[in-house]
DNA sequence: AATGAATGAGCCTTCATTCAT
DNA sequence: GATGAATGAAGGCTCATTCAT
């Protein structure tokens, strides 16, 4: 029996346990935790029924490990700079609006992780807030530092997370509103071309409000703006 | 038995049923429809193991019911007119917002018609197109009905969807983003006063940014804007 | 509620319960009693589902009516007399053929008595000692009291016995056997012209072999008979 | 999980799915297929209650390899040549009356084959269109084979068809009407001595009976068997 | 190391029966 | 007297898990 005590963090020891977690992603992707059977997993990978329990302990071990393998796919753009330097913010924004999409429905990618992490939305498992930490939180502060840098605030401001919150609903609506998208606008695809369109979208919007309240910041504080400057 | 051919339409006929539906829809709200056992929702409800099948054919009428029984529940909502006259747009947006919020998560109302929501997102049943038409879809008009009228465009243009996409995205980031929000901003709490300043901020946000586009809009086809003031 | 003492011997007490027999048999016969479900029966009479048991106590105490209406029914063939004076053996053994295969089959007369009493064949219930005392055994006895008449032997010989198991057999066959027939003669129909055809035959058939039986026992047992004639 | 694509025609593949079989065997043949539970069957076989869905896939799927199981067992029966050379007419009947008879009813012989096609013949499940071409017809055809041979007509003839039925009939009353002839005939017990005493009396019944068609129809039709005869 | 056979727990559903009205 | 509502018992089936090999 492999060795359990050894965390894996998502990294799959041989063929066979690949074979098994990415069977496992898709199989879990589509019908969430509970009503995933490990025989269709089975099947997919094209491995004995006991082999899940042999090789992970249990369904729940298997879907852990799945979630690990998911985040460490996710890893390399939570490691995208959101700050570019030498770019401007609108830029910046775009760039990591672009790079989020391309990570959820760019053509390499498989499309599971994303629908994943739609099941988790709906019912969490423990292991959900370990995926928030290494994943979301990131990308949370990024987008809060180059908001507080446009808008004038500290990054812990409550108008910069409000400012966060908009600019990553505007993103995630297009994961986890997928199925009300197909059926609201049925001739809308994920090609290259329309992620671009979209983060260049989304990136105009949101720079645009941006401004719209630094410049209402500045207008409704003067004195301590000038006194900064004059710091 | 009761008359199944009658439509229901989610509107329970007696107390019993009405106890169902409502401990329905916390079961089904907790784990979606596959994992939610039918004995949990009658042990809830106080009734017998059969009572389902008596009152509602099987788990899945009863489903459909539940889900009949939110939308109407939403209804209201539904009907909310965003387009109130002799407002201005972005009076009328926070309107529209703010109702949106209140009727997700007012005080009185229960908290498990988004959650059940949020699983039809993660895996649609085949009453989720119904739900897709008779609520979503008005909302989603509504919206872009506003967007078209403030950036001039119609109301199909790629332009005028992609901002309704921003705006409802926005809007839903705090229903199906909850877990998420509980867990990078613990402090937040939903109360009357902060759905108002959630409205306010999204309605600024969005209408900043729509005004925004809407200049750049005038720039771009300065003679058809003369061509229609000369009309 | 009806006095349950008072013993009905299959007679219906009014018209639902008339309604109720009616459609019990129906089901009975199709599906035997264990796999027949009360509801279909109150929903072929047009009754309430507890109508069953209000007027019969349950399920049981209804087949057992449905047992005795059917021997009701079959009781005018019992009556019918099978050894008619004045007519030759042959004529009257064609008569009771004739007569038993009307009685299943007869245009006027529902088909399910058969059908029931081809599943108490399969699985007794207790009442099926009843039908056999009640209904079979007189026309056994009949049979037994002819053959014994042609063959010259007693009524309880052996060989009596067995000539008239081959008779009763012979007409069985045509009852039980039903599902079989449907598949090897696909063309068999059962009109009044076949039933007579087949009467025909099995009178035919049987009496000749009754009267080669009565000439073989002639030969072997002179003595007996000619001091039998001498007395 | 077995192979269940590879046909197994009632063959079990292992001890357990033979001891299930047999089980099957004696249970199904008690109460019908509806009414039997898989709970009895695996209590009898001594296995655990998901085993029948692991081995057979499901209840149905049980029951179709029981009634292939005793198709087997009777296939020899099946393959049992009634028309052996060398000996006469009547003998070759008495043969196969008794061959089938101790096919039935030989002491080595599981009783509840018999008793499982009682209950199709009371309501016939899918599979036994299956028994009826791979058993029945067999059967039937080489009795009107002997029959049309003897009284001197074609085997798809009228009169054919119904000796073969007379024939037949006599020799089923033993084992679909065992349940009334206990009644009416307590005494009678099926010994080997028995079985021959009753193969005896059909054969010499139904020989007789069709020496008197065949003498009766070269009567009616003296041309063509003069006319045969001379030619 | 890996698997085919087997299992126990539990789920949805059905159905005869009861009970208050 | 008769019924609509409700129930308890059980049945077939699924599924994650285990175990001997």
């Amino acid at each position: 029996m492999p060795d359990r005590n050894r965390s894996r963090n998502g990294v799959p020891r041989d063929a066979t346990e690949a074979r098994i977690l990415e069977a496992a992603g898709h199989v879990f992707s589509e019908t969430g935790f509970q009503a995933a059977k490990v025989r269709d997993i089975c099947a997919r990978a094209g491995v004995n029924l006991a082999a899940v329990n042999y090789h992970f302990g249990d369904k729940l071990g298997l879907y852990n490990e799945v979630l690990r393998y998911a985040a460490c796919a996710a890893g390399d753009a939570a490691n995208f700079n959101p700050v570019l330097p030498g770019r401007t913010p609108e830029a910046k924004l775009r760039a990591f609006v672009l790079g989020l999409l391309q990570h959820m429905y760019g053509e390499e990618r498989p499309a599971w992780p994303v629908r994943l992490m739609t099941h988790e939305l709906a019912q969490p498992t423990p292991s959900f807030d370990g995926v928030v930490d290494q994943i979301m939180r990131p990308r949370h502060n990024a987008v809060r530092a180059l908001v507080a840098g446009v808008i004038g605030r500290p990054v812990d401001d409550r108008q910069t997370r409000l400012c966060a919150q908009s600019i990553l609903g505007q993103i995630i609506v297009y994961a986890h509103g997928r199925e009300v998208l197909k059926r609201l606008w049925p001739d809308f695809q994920f090609t290259p071309e329309t992620l671009e369109e979209i983060a260049s979208h989304i990136a105009s919007f949101s720079y645009a409000a941006l401004k719209s309240f630094a410049r209402r910041n500045a207008a409704a504080k003067p004195k301590q703006k000038q006194t900064a400057r004059q710091i």
